[in-house]
RNA sequence: AGGGCCUUAGCUCAGUUGGUAGAGCGCCACCCUUACAAGGUGGAUGUCAUCGGUUCGACCCCGGUAGGCCCUACCA
């Protein structure tokens, strides 16, 4: 039996031959079809150009430990990976590796260039899923999809008709967020807004036909060449004269109105707006209202065209500074003043985004967001924090039409035909010969891509074989949980909703798990930019992939950001260890013992167990029950730290230091009884621990000589289903533990506050005050001398208490005296203190329980037990301090 | 501007129906005791941000203030 077990745990010696074997066991694979109870989740698709990074490797280790968890509890549980083709992230990506080549996109046209990306995607996309190996998720793999692949691109030329039949989906020219180095319309929610330091310029147009000039104040002085109008408030007294006359642009000699608008603030600037209808979002809807003329002024590129006279082919950035020299030589400029403003910016390229017209697609969103609401108010889809409802709710609240087209190559190309011999569009699922409207042939699709969101949006169902109806669909959907960081709330959550409920008919999961954000030790954001990202795949070939899970568990309580240590990442590998090295003492002293036969654990009878073997298993009893209701309540840090604590501070610290005199001793029957209860918690312990720190369980599960056939498809330690074991436990020897473990403390804290060595052994007496605490010192009197490294130890009064260090116990209606003669061993004014500072401590809570036992109104008005345990709790310290007291005096006679 | 969150030990954070404040790390002291020095034993450390209210009783419930973070929306 006896393993050579190196007395540190390597991980890397471990993982990945543990996780080949979970695979080539088919282990992590579920059933269509299967009298199993369903769990199933889809693993948010990461970017095909994506590395792993510590916000997946928390995203998915709360999905691995939800899903090994529900495994073991005997679920037919689907975990369902995959990746996104991220349109725009991998199209910049393979751009930029062709530049240096020399390419251009442009140049090599469409169909060339996808063949590069496609390229690409073969040689690099499964990067990320051998990341994830490391991490130990237990993916389904066979399911992988990719939201390029075939069945998932006619789910969203499905999806796509379907909407533009209802109306629901349509082309229209309209003000949208244009990133010029993209060339592409962006989303609203792809545009970050920046506080931005700039000017404030007030420029001074003149009015036709006075020799007044109206002051406006804009901030992007060039857009001037697309004013169509300058409004002001109507009850301005300012300006009531001026409102239906004219003013003329300088340089290009436009002559636009000056209109009056309820909009304006009349606070800010000069009062006096102008507007650019087809380059502000503002203006856009103030041109719609007063029936203004929309004035492009920019080309795809960002440059200024040719509405713009001298300045076209110019950059905005280059033309506003000429437009400025310009204006300021000719007086137009009457001030400049600094000015901080919000600025939007491209989230994928970090450029200034121009609001621009153009035709794109958009999908209506009104009567698609009503049931999505509706699903999150009543509860049908339950937000973990619920916190979270709110932030969603209210964005389906201000929800705007969606803008779905993207003027990229990388994507679902949008299914729609042009004709060109008349207007009529043709939306359609396949491939049309023909124009459905003239019946022409000369037909041409749309050069345009759809959003990445939009095809993320149908993933919980798309990846079942949608629009098919498939086996995978009945047993799987909607979804147990979906877990993701809450940035995704609006771009991802909202849209599967919104979606599912609209070609399912269902909800596409029941519940939606926010974790927060993984930062930095200082609490910043990692990014590359600050090059404080930790590269979680260096942390697992440095510590294990299991202490980077578990440290990452041990603090996932709120859903709030959560700080990342390498100190505590170390804390948890040396938890490993311990638990390794428990592994290591209880397999080295297995000689002799025989598993019991599959299906009868309890081969002892309870008179056969040990107070702390009765002890343990009472404990264990009450880990299995906690954990599984933390597991339940998705209080990942609680059900983590609960094991951590059990198993260091319970098992190790205590379990196996009682053990050991059995163990090194010649009873062999009552060994074989200590060998058990070993195999059974440690059984135990590596179940437990398995959804959390998967890869050194099933290491040490293999090797116990209690087993089944794997750790990963074991079943979870339940306290309702593992009552032939845990029935061996029991409450009173459980409480008989905590006596003596109080005893031996007070006997260590005695030796270690008199600076007495670790190896001096002395003699005590232990006094007990009543049957029960006599019963059990007699108990227990071998492992006390044991554990607290004592010469003799007497269970009865000392005649003469001089020169003692006493330590009263109380525990429950237990007492005990711990009295230690100290003459010859140290000097007393080290106990003196120590019992000073005691008496002073237990002072304060004496006068703070009197307070409350003396104030009239507590008796009469709070609850009868917790006065009554007030009343106990008094009697108990009050006698403890009178002894030290006692001692004291004692001491200094 | 509106909304949300946070403030507890030196650090990172728990604290779930209100009933003598906890963990991990770090720190101090003593120990290489045959599972583990990635270890053992013992120890120190808190006006629970602040002010007020409710209550017999508040870290917890309510309100004000200060500081920090996040989101949404932006006045050109």
């Amino acid at each position: 039996m006896s393993e050579n077990l190196s007395d540190r745990y390597n991980p890397n010696d471990v993982e990945d031959r543990i996780y080949k074997y979970w695979e080539d066991q088919n282990y992590f694979a579920a059933e269509d079809q299967s009298t199993k109870r369903p769990y199933s989740v889809i693993l948010p698709p990461p970017n095909v150009t994506g590395f792993l990074h510590m916000g997946h490797a928390l995203d998915h280790t709360i999905q691995d430990v939800l899903v090994r968890w529900k495994r073991m509890q005997g679920f037919n549980a689907m975990w369902l990976p995959g990746s996104d083709h991220a349109g725009i992230a991998t199209q910049a990506v393979v751009e930029k590796d062709l530049r240096k080549q020399g390419k251009d996109r442009l140049e090599m046209g469409r169909e060339a260039f996808l063949d590069e990306v496609w390229k690409w995607k073969q040689t690099y996309g499964d990067r990320i899923y051998s990341q994830m190996k490391r991490l130990g998720d237990s993916v389904d793999w066979k399911r992988e999809t990719f939201t390029l692949d075939a069945g998932v691109s006619k789910a969203v030329r499905k999806v796509f008709v379907h909407l533009y039949k209802k109306g629901w989906l349509y082309q229209g020219k309209k003000l949208v967020n244009w990133s010029p180095p993209l060339q592409s319309a962006i989303s609203d929610l792809e545009v970050v807004h920046k506080d931005t330091k700039g000017s404030l310029y007030h420029l001074a147009y003149p009015v036709d036909g006075t020799d007044k000039t109206l002051i406006i104040a804009t901030t992007r002085p060039e857009t001037y060449l697309g004013d169509s109008a300058v409004c002001v408030h109507p009850d301005d007294e300012r300006y009531q004269k001026l409102i239906g006359k004219t003013i003329t642009l300088p340089v290009i000699n436009r002559q636009i109105p000056i209109i009056a608008d309820e909009y304006v603030d009349r606070e800010f600037g000069t009062g006096a707006l102008k507007v650019t209808p087809a380059h502000d979002f503002n203006d856009y809807e103030l041109g719609k209202k007063h029936n203004l003329d929309f004035i492009n002024i920019l080309n795809v590129d960002g440059t200024l065209n040719e509405n713009c006279g001298p300045w076209q082919g110019l950059k905005t950035q280059e033309a506003r500074k000429k437009i400025v020299e310009e204006f300021e030589d000719k007086n137009i400029i009457v001030k400049i003043e600094p000015h901080q403003h919000a600025v939007g910016y491209c989230d994928r390229t970090g450029a200034i985004v121009e609001p621009f017209l153009s035709k794109q697609w958009f999908v209506k969103t009104k009567d698609l967001s009503t049931p999505a609401r509706h699903v999150v108010e009543n509860e049908t889809i339950q937000f973990v924090p619920e916190q979270w409802t709110k932030t969603y709710l209210h964005w389906m609240n201000i929800i705007e039409d969606w803008c779905v087209s993207r003027q990229l190559w990388w994507g679902h190309r949008i299914p729609a035909w042009y004709c060109d011999d008349c207007d009529q569009v043709t939306v359609s699922e396949d491939d049309p010969s023909q124009c459905e409207g003239c019946g022409g042939k000369n037909i041409h699709q749309d050069e345009d891509v759809l959003d990445t969101w939009f095809s993320s949006g149908l993933w919980p169902f798309s990846t079942m074989g949608w629009p098919q109806d498939t086996e995978a669909q009945k047993t799987f959907y909607p979804t147990s949980v979906l877990v993701t960081g809450h940035d995704i709330i609006f771009f991802w959550v909202a849209r599967m909703i919104m979606m599912g409920l609209e070609m399912k008919g269902d909800v596409p999961f029941r519940k939606v798990y926010i974790h927060g954000l993984i930062r930095d030790s200082q609490g910043r954001k990692m990014s590359k930019s600050l090059g404080n990202s930790i590269d979680p795949v260096e942390m697992i070939e440095e510590y294990g992939a299991d202490a980077l899970r578990f440290t990452l568990m041990s603090q996932m309580a709120t859903g709030k950001d959560l700080k990342f240590s390498v100190q505590r990442l170390e804390g948890y590998r040396n938890f490993m260890n311990k638990i390794w090295n428990a592994t290591r003492f209880s397999l080295s002293n297995m000689e002799g013992f025989k598993a019991p036969a599959e299906g009868t654990e309890a081969t002892v009878s309870l008179s056969q167990l040990t107070t702390a073997d009765q002890w343990l298993i009472y404990q264990t009893g009450l880990v299995e029950k906690e954990v599984n209701q933390y597991l339940e309540e998705m209080r990942f840090s609680d059900a983590a730290n609960r094991i951590y604590s059990f198993t260091w501070h319970e098992f190790c610290d205590w379990y196996l230091e009682f053990s050991k005199p059995v163990l090194y001793g010649e009873d062999l029957k009552q060994k074989q009884v200590t060998q058990l209860v070993l195999a059974q918690t440690l059984n135990r312990i590596v179940r437990l621990l398995h959804p959390f720190a998967p890869f050194i369980s099933e290491e040490i599960y293999q090797k116990l000589p209690i087993k089944g056939e794997a750790c990963i498809v074991d079943h979870y330690p339940e306290y309702d289903k593992d009552k032939t074991w845990l029935g061996l436990g029991s409450e009173e020897a459980s409480f008989e533990m905590e006596l003596v473990k109080e005893v031996i403390t007070a006997i260590r804290n005695i030796r270690g506050e008199n600076k007495i060595k670790p190896g001096e052994k002395f003699d005590v007496w232990l006094t007990p005050k009543d049957d029960k605490s006599q019963k059990i010192l007699g108990n227990n009197k071998s492992e006390i001398i044991r554990l607290a490294t004592l010469k003799e130890c007497s269970i009865s009064e000392r005649s003469s208490l001089k020169k003692c260090a006493v330590a009263p116990i109380r525990l429950g209606d237990s007492e005990v005296d711990v009295v230690i003669p100290l003459e010859g061993l140290v000097d007393l004014d080290k106990e003196v203190s120590r019992l000073k500072k005691l008496i002073e401590k237990q002072e304060k809570d004496i006068q703070k329980i009197n307070g409350k036992l003396n104030n009239e109104r507590f008796l009469a008005n709070a609850p009868e037990d917790v006065v009554e345990a007030d009343k106990q709790l008094l009697a108990s310290i009050t006698s403890k301090v009178d002894e030290m007291r006692q001692s004291l005096l004692r001491l200094s006679e």
